[in-house]
DNA sequence: CATAATTGAGTACGCTGTACCCGGTTTCGT
DNA sequence: ACGAAACCGGGTACAGCGTACTCAATTATG
């Protein structure tokens, strides 16, 4: 159970055959799969038929299965900031583009939000993040923990947005229906607490909320916009 | 795969034999396992034991596994608002409560920030829950979809805020390691990293940040705040 | 050129969710 | 009163999972 550092080991070491595959082969296959089946379809098995390679011959270039996972989002969130991006001095247009982007990310890869949200390990791409989203943030008179604070809140407000943006999409995966039978399922249980007459409110949402409700994109702007509002009006004054 | 909709499918039919188990026995069961020993400690088999029924007798119960996980998170979510909770008027006031509320809640039941941020399917607890949130926004000059807007980013935010601030404990549970021997795992790479010399800012977070940099609480607040303040801002005049 | 290190991969173990049965129990329709 | 219908409990079985262990083949080093 002593594993090492995945991105401490060097990809390639001294003494034996040279290998056939390599992680970035892998993480290729992985991405590539998970954006096509989803999150679950990511098996050893699978990669390594995927890549050409036995099964086990996977563990020689990554510890385990959460390793591959770890190999995906580091690759993936490089997307969030392009190669070459310049900051405008502008933070609330640097953080906001930030985020813009991140959330495209997450929906070109559904699979991504859920993992984004819950893992922070140390890893390239997501230091080189963190470096550029402390710049972003540097010199407005804040300290290293509420730079860390402001950055942290607003992709917490992203990820949680993303996610539940994402949820339906899931749950269709998850159950394999399509969106019509999903919603026939649905209706008649909404149908009958609309009935109950217990939830007014729920009611009202149900019959004259405006289809599908808004834009998402609006309402992600919405809450993004009134988030870097907040803080700003309590930045310290310069 | 024709499946039924849980919350319609009444607990107790008309002709058979009644039934040794129930949906509640089978959801305690499921949050206390959970609560214990996380969520992938879940397996129907585990639970079946759990409740003293053979593994295939929960089918009796509930579809498939999922339908278990949609019970735990119904059950666990009616904590955000506890039975006989009034509301002062103050929307500021009572959201922010239920925000609060709703951390304690995840941060009591780990397993269940990245379901509840994944799943909005209707449930009876989850439509209580939104029932509340609407009554809270109501009267602010609000259309029914501009209320759900102003209430999917406060919940976006905390899902993702208390996801992130579990991310450690979850990367310790699935490591099985200690965070003496986590850190210990981290620390070379980060070194590696400040030797570079490619990450100043990260490099000053690492060196000068505080340790654990600043309360959680406080952060978890400041962000509620200053989202808040900002919805606030841009309320319609009245 | 022997040796140590590393790769590729087959086999096997203990898990998982659940489809498909069958025998027993309860209630309904007649 | 009694057959039929509906339901419950649960055993068996299957396909799939992550990965520990093993061993032959390959390569750079001493």
């Amino acid at each position: 159970m002593a594993r090492e550092n995945l991105w401490m080991r060097p990809e390639r070491p001294a003494r034996g055959p040279q290998p056939n595959y390599s992680r970035a082969a892998l993480t290729e296959a992985a991405v590539r799969v998970a954006d096509a089946e989803g999150l679950e379809a990511i098996s050893m098995r699978r990669l390594a038929t995927e890549i050409g390679a036995g099964t086990m011959s996977l563990y020689r270039y990554v510890s385990g299965k959460d390793d591959v996972i770890e190999l995906m989002v580091d690759a993936v969130v490089a997307q969030y900031l392009p190669e070459g991006t310049v900051l405008s001095g502008d933070w609330k247009a640097d953080l906001g583009a930030l985020a813009r982007r991140a959330r495209l990310t997450m929906l070109r890869h559904p699979w991504l939000a859920p993992l984004a949200a819950s893992r922070q390990g140390a890893s390239p791409n997501r230091l080189r993040l963190l470096e550029a989203s402390l710049r972003m943030v540097d010199g407005l008179g804040l300290g290293v923990d509420e730079m860390l604070t402001l950055i942290g809140g607003v992709f917490a407000y992203v990820n949680g947005f993303v996610q539940s943006e994402l949820a339906e999409a899931e749950a269709l995966r998850r159950t394999g229906l399509d969106l019509r039978e999903w919603t026939a399922l649905q209706k008649p249980y909404l149908m009958s607490i609309i009935a109950s007459g217990d939830h007014p409110m729920v009611t009202k949402m149900a019959t004259e909320g405006g289809r599908a409700y808004g834009d998402v994109e609006e309402r992600f702007e919405y809450g993004l916009e009134r988030l870097l509002d907040g803080i700003e009006a309590r930045l310290p004054e310069r």
